[in-house]
DNA sequence: TTAACAATGTTAAATTTTTAACAAAAATAC
DNA sequence: GTATTTTTGTTAAAAATTTAACATTGTTAA
């Protein structure tokens, strides 16, 4: 396996997350076209990126569950794991934070970042906040590969430069505004406002037929 | 213009943001190449899709901004607006709410629904919230077309199902649980998790090169 | 036992999306 | 005034992604 598709990437992420509720009901074999459902996808697609892993399930039983899911976790996880911080404790940091509270995965949310005093200090889901002029040393200190930018948009090029500084290699930009990272840095924007209006779009489509 | 590849329509909402931004700063006309800059792709790309939404630019001056942003929004946006409802106003449906707080759009976030008795009753930066029961009573009323999920995961599927029954006709599934709709009702989910997990994956693969 | 069935695994085709190639035209330089 | 440059617009090619087709193989049923 050399090179594994981006989508089929995602997708084996979004299989696993299926996969652990499945095992979590007491699931012990899966068939593609199960899978498929839940993510609004065909089973040849399913089967197809399985294939591509190099996984085989049993014929008449399918997929076993537990295996697949370490399989992809194989795949996709690192085994240290990794560390991961958030820049911005406004309502959209605290919603990601508490997304992956409790959550046991090899990723980490291990730090948070503000500039309000009010917020210096504190925890928030057990993850410690620091100031912003604080970052170098605690990447450093903590190894975070990855940080997420929940600031408002006009200080995400600033933090951006920050965090390249700071030697993150990876960033996921929740703002609204495009930024810019050197080549060893791997950039991640999404904008919530571009799907909104992309649903928007779609939805104005099918009535207008 | 039959139809819109669906990922030009993405990138088409991105450019007009883009777009707006340049025209606060003054700029009156721009070039492919800047626009492909700022969104991490190629000029070739950006004049493709506006090829396919028949813009036609000037040689030597680039594109009109102002022409431009009003083009995209003809061509995306509803004559009559669309109206949306959050459910769920937790952190991430308030930051959803701030997201948009004092924009100028066709979309326009109207109501937000919570079961919490302290939330009901109360507005957040302009929107008023109610109770889950009221939603259908409440999407009627105001002609709500599409709902924002960021509702806790184990209402995600009950909470579809309200919104489909309420008449709602776009969905923004933010929580990690995927729902399922029927037939003319346009669906998108966005799992943070697996952003982070592609993030952390090619941040590995980098790694290990 | 043998036929029908229901699932996987894989190659090939189709579709979608991106990139390349290049003609045309306005502005600039000489 | 002619050549060069720079940018757009468009067709064609390439690459990526999805879907179809179908062989294979256990299992069930008659």
């Amino acid at each position: 396996m050399k090179h594994l598709p981006h989508k089929t990437i995602e997708r084996l992420s979004q299989y696993r997350r299926a996969l652990l509720l499945c095992l979590d009901k007491g699931k012990t074999h899966i068939y593609s076209h199960e899978i498929a459902k839940i993510q609004h996808i065909t089973a040849v697609q399913v089967r197809r990126d399985l294939m591509l892993i190099g996984y085989t399930g049993t014929l008449r039983k399918g997929y076993n569950v537990k295996e697949l899911i370490d399989l992809i976790g194989n795949i996709i996880d690192s085994d240290e794991g990794i560390n991961v911080a958030i820049i911005g404790m406004g309502n959209l940091g605290r919603a990601l934070i508490n997304y992956f509270a409790g959550k046991r995965s090899k990723l980490k949310i291990v730090a948070g970042f503000d500039t309000n005093p009010d917020k210096i200090g504190n925890t928030m889901s057990g993850v410690p906040c620091y100031g912003i002029d604080q970052l170098k040393e605690i990447v450093e200190a903590n190894e975070i590969k990855v940080g997420i930018m929940t600031v408002p948009a006009d200080y995400a090029v600033d933090t951006a430069e920050l965090l390249v500084k700071a030697g993150i290699k990876g960033i996921l930009n929740y703002t609204p505004k495009p930024v810019n990272v050197p080549e060893g840095v791997y950039l991640e924007e999404y904008d919530m406002i571009t799907t909104l209006e992309k649903v928007a779009f779609y939805v104005k489509l099918q009535e207008s037929e």
